[in-house]
DNA sequence: GTCTAAATATGACGATCATCATGTAACTGT
DNA sequence: ACAGTTACATGATGATCGTCATATTTAGAC
């Protein structure tokens, strides 16, 4: 049955915040098209009416996941600390797409590429900009090592079984980064 | 055919050789158990013959390719500037089993995430002896801190599809960690 | 040298999945 | 109101893949 052009709207971005979940939890190719529509409260016919292709729906939840930041303007040790959290490393399908996804873009489609590459991009000048250094080539530095350590470690203690350890790597690269970046100057 | 101990000692080496390479290259859902035995030279088969399941057959690959570290035992700054070289970004297939499958591990096998979890374990040790601190608390914060930013750094670098900002990732997250881990002092 | 067990090859099966074809109902412009 | 269009549901199709059944060949023991 046909529904309203809002109703069509809002159906949209239910598949992209329903596969969004979806794919960060799972991964891409573990989540069916069909899973996504049932998650969004539809079937899986109606998914070519809004998508091309599963590739499609990747590279546009990709763009709609990366578009906006989680915590838009929090003070940098509050998301540095939140980040690495086990609070964050237990829920991957509400944290952070790049942690979760980032690994998987190498197989996906050149848009996909192209949504990844422009989330990074702005993801390093939004760290850029929450540094206080005076260097401007100091700032970029730690701001992409910092963004490198984040997501390795996510990805590290996401990997393994010993809870413990898994603990250890998030706290360390905390206080690694911290280190690193402020030395007393800079947070 | 059957076929001598020896040689089917040597085909299950193989099976594991073309398994890790490719699960490098592609991921572990990408890979078909028949494209595995192909690169080994045998037929799907004779699969089940040595392993009992495909999963087995990841995790096997895993411990496989964790238990010894490619570089054995080279200069800390050779290592670094080696894994966040371009080289290593383009070459998965050869490249460091961490940086490439570290994300996909999480959706496998018990046996797997022990086995990464393990091959985690070792290599911290590893870059803890590498590194020349005195002080083994900042020893093992170090040795943490550098191996997130170095994994998450190539995951990044093969995410996207701007060569230049890959390029970039690779060399200030190198710097970055000279930096945080010298600091004149150290390397 | 013969017999048996084992390693691999060939082929098949069932499940899953992306995609498409068609039906149906209701929104929208007239 | 009406007609046509459209969004979605139901169902089908073809391909891929993990796994298993059976056949074949030969290593290894006596």
């Amino acid at each position: 049955m046909k529904v309203s052009r809002e109703q069509m709207a809002e159906n949209r971005r239910r598949i992209l915040d329903a596969a969004s979940a979806l794919f960060r939890d799972r991964g891409f190719d573990a989540v069916s098209v069909a899973e996504v529509m049932k998650a969004a409260g539809l079937t899986h016919g109606g998914f070519y009416g809004h998508f091309g292709s599963k590739d499609d729906l990747v590279a546009q939840t990709l763009a709609h996941v990366l578009a906006v930041p989680p915590g838009g303007n929090t003070e940098i040790r509050a998301y540095l600390e939140a980040y690495l959290s086990p609070r964050h490393r237990d829920n991957p399908a509400a944290g952070c797409p790049t942690a979760g996804l980032a690994a998987a873009i190498r197989h996906q489609s050149p848009m996909a590429r192209e949504a990844m590459t422009e989330g990074l991009r702005s993801q390093i000048a939004r760290l850029e900009m929450a540094l206080p250094l005076a260097d401007p080539a100091g700032r970029r530095q730690a701001a992409i090592g910092s963004w490198a350590a984040m997501v390795g470690a996510v990805v590290l203690a996401r990997a393994i079984d010993d809870p413990a350890l898994s603990d250890e790597i998030l706290e360390q690269t905390r206080a690694w980064i911290e280190a690193g970046t402020v030395d007393g100057s800079a947070l």
